[in-house]
DNA sequence: GTCTATATGCTGATAGAC
DNA sequence: GTCTATCAGCATATAGAC
């Protein structure tokens, strides 16, 4: 009874589409590349993904989708002050973006782009995976302390300041967009605070 | 001495490969996709463009970045206020996006991420067109009272706002990213105002 | 479930007549 | 400067043995 060292040839061929469209993108690469990255002949992945090319992006979206927004609470939850804790989070992912050589920070991102008028099946992956980190999101910050209604507008700021900050940065080869884009934020929290001051102190 | 009406061979070749790329990006479209948009043959593209599909899509990035910046003072001029003149932009780029369909409002950041990593050349050009924009966009917030320093921190955070919600508005089919980063950048400009008349009573 | 060999159509690019 | 015909290679997807 041989333990199986290797992860199963799916999960393989998942990661290696969500490695290369983190990189290249989703119309760039080809199925080649993806079994020749997951070691893995042609027609494993058509037996597991039946439709092909899209299938299994779809899936490496997903997967991913859910992973990065982890990241977030993670960033996050070390700074008591919320509005240290959204500059913490954008500074740290500018430091990521250059330390590695201004990779692609964000295939959801990317993909969306790309596809969104083109490929229908994966503009909705892509929209859920998004609906997603904002619900969660959201809720992150009403656990902080946010207004209800305030945390849905925060973390739509927040995430489309992410993701453009992404591109700009990894364009110009410069950490300044989401150092910059990370005291927007920062500004946008300490205003929505302000409000819900104001709210609290005109109730207490 | 009949008037030529259309416009040249090379001009429809650019127009027709700017638009293409504003709804598909660069990998998904062919040459042929451009020469039939533009109703020129093959080897017309090859002769103005000898370096061919990278060589006719970087100047078409070239031509609508130019475009697309003009609209920021367009859209901002009319309105004293400088946060009322900010989230003014953003709620109509996000009314613009809302009616024409959710079509890609920025060609140039859909292309710059999907390309940085494969297309060195138009990484370049991408890179060129944005930094003339941060130059453009610095100069006119100094020109409506910002200090120099913050000026450039706050175009670099609008412009990165607003290529992401750009990119969640159209995956999402919603108007709000757009307007929750628009209030977002207000914030940012109230905060970096506050300074600055820190600062000037200091002085006075 | 795994793997090889291959089908069919399209890719970017070129040659060379006009 | 315009246009047609065509190249060599690669794309996604499939068939069918094991």
């Amino acid at each position: 009874m041989s333990e199986q060292l290797s992860t199963s040839t799916r999960d393989r061929l998942v990661s290696a589409v969500a490695e290369l469209m983190r990189v290249h993108g989703y119309s760039a690469i080809t199925v080649k590349q993806i079994t020749a990255a997951a070691q893995a002949p042609m027609g494993s992945l058509y037996h597991h993904f039946p439709q092909g090319k899209v299938q299994i992006a779809a899936e490496a979206l997903r997967t991913s989708g859910a992973a990065y927004i982890q990241l977030l609470p993670l960033l996050m939850d070390p700074h008591e002050d919320l509005r240290v804790a959204v500059r913490a989070a954008f500074d740290d992912a500018a430091r990521v973006q250059e330390e590695s050589g201004w990779m692609n920070m964000c295939p959801v991102g990317t993909v969306a782009g790309e596809i969104a008028d083109s490929e229908p099946v994966l503009r909705e992956v892509a929209a859920e995976v998004m609906r997603d980190w904002i619900d969660r999101g959201a809720t992150y910050f009403v656990d902080r302390g946010v207004e209800e209604s305030s945390s849905r507008e925060l973390v739509l700021a927040m995430l489309s300041a992410l993701e453009g900050a992404f591109v700009l940065g990894r364009t110009l080869r410069s950490a300044e967009p989401l150092r910059a884009a990370g005291r927007a934020i920062a500004a946008q929290v300490e205003a929505v605070l302000a409000e819900g001051a104001t709210v609290d102190s005109s109730i207490t």
